[in-house]
DNA sequence: AGCGGATTGAGAACCGGTCTCGAAACCGAT
DNA sequence: ATCGGTTTCGAGACCGGTTCTCAATCCGCT
């Protein structure tokens, strides 16, 4: 049994957004794909936030920075951050797509409040259970799922007051 | 104990669009709108098809009854069935929105082949359990969920050649 | 530094979807 | 049946997110 003080690395602790951008240099290099300024500063805003960013929020970000991407190259890297599994894409019903750093396959799913706009997340277990079974049973092979729950969160009075309402009234009131 | 050959209605079978034209007419009757020509047409389009459909393919098949709506009137239409919970919408990540009939509150999921975009629907009651428990859990009201699995299935040969190559070379090939 | 090929960016194009507002349809009452 | 007030309808303008275009630029390698 090792000393359980010893650490195998002694390297100093990077951050997750750090270890991504290691992550995505070396996905482009696998790749013969060019680590481009651009491609770094988009990454570099959505690895270092924990928020679900809209392109329009990544542009935002940028320039808040001092730098600037074109719209296209915005999308374009995006996309390519998804492709490589870094990045995940999501549509909560807005009209546009929000992306976050996705670490690995911490497959988690979302709550999305109708009221403020609000989504938090959560993980059960048993769902990737139910979800593989059922993919089994009909021969699909999966490659990505969606698990959205739509309604009012208790966050705020006035998500509060609308759940007392729809509880109420249904659907339509 | 009743004779179990003897049947309590004996009204003809009316198929499922005529009776969901009938539940249609009485809602609407009931919150004073008028039961249109477009929307009886547009609803019977919908109501008569077990697929899922987009806005265009509603106004391709009123032309092709020889009925017509403008572009405005089949979106508020089918938003309308919508909010009176006789049809569902959907979005299958292509772009644009899809609706069906929605017989009752029976909820059920989507398989969704991103070779071939065949829709297969299931349904898993424990789903629905998970679901309930997670956002009883966080203090959430549920309006509606949307649990999509995409992936390839295994109809047709090319998507079962999909499925290997996927199987082989993950995300990106 | 120089080369070949991929990326970038400004803006146009695209495309679902929504909005506008005069014309037409609906429906209950006469 | 018809009248009148109210609602819906429809053609097309408009909107906003996303993609496309293509010349100029940058990347990575020698």
């Amino acid at each position: 049994m090792s000393n359980p003080t010893t650490t195998v690395s002694m390297r100093p602790p990077l951050g997750c957004a750090a270890v991504m951008m290691q992550v995505l240099r070396g996905e482009l290099r696998e790749r013969e794909l060019p680590f481009t300024h651009q491609r770094e500063a988009i990454a570099q805003v959505l690895f270092e936030s924990t928020r679900h960013l809209s392109a329009d929020d990544v542009a935002a970000a940028l320039r808040q920075r001092g730098e600037h991407a074109g719209k296209a190259t915005v999308y374009r890297t995006l996309a390519l951050l998804v492709e490589l599994g870094l990045a995940a894409e999501h549509d909560f019903d807005e009209g546009f797509k929000r992306y976050e750093t996705q670490v690995g396959a911490a497959q988690h799913d979302h709550l999305i409040c109708t009221e403020c706009g609000r989504v938090s997340t959560f993980h059960h277990p048993e769902l990737d259970r139910i979800l593989a079974e059922v993919a089994a049973e009909k021969g699909f092979e999966t490659i990505t799922r969606q698990v959205k729950v739509f309604g009012t969160c208790s966050e705020s009075a006035t998500c509060r007051e609308a759940q007392r309402t729809y509880r109420e009234t249904g659907p339509i009131s």
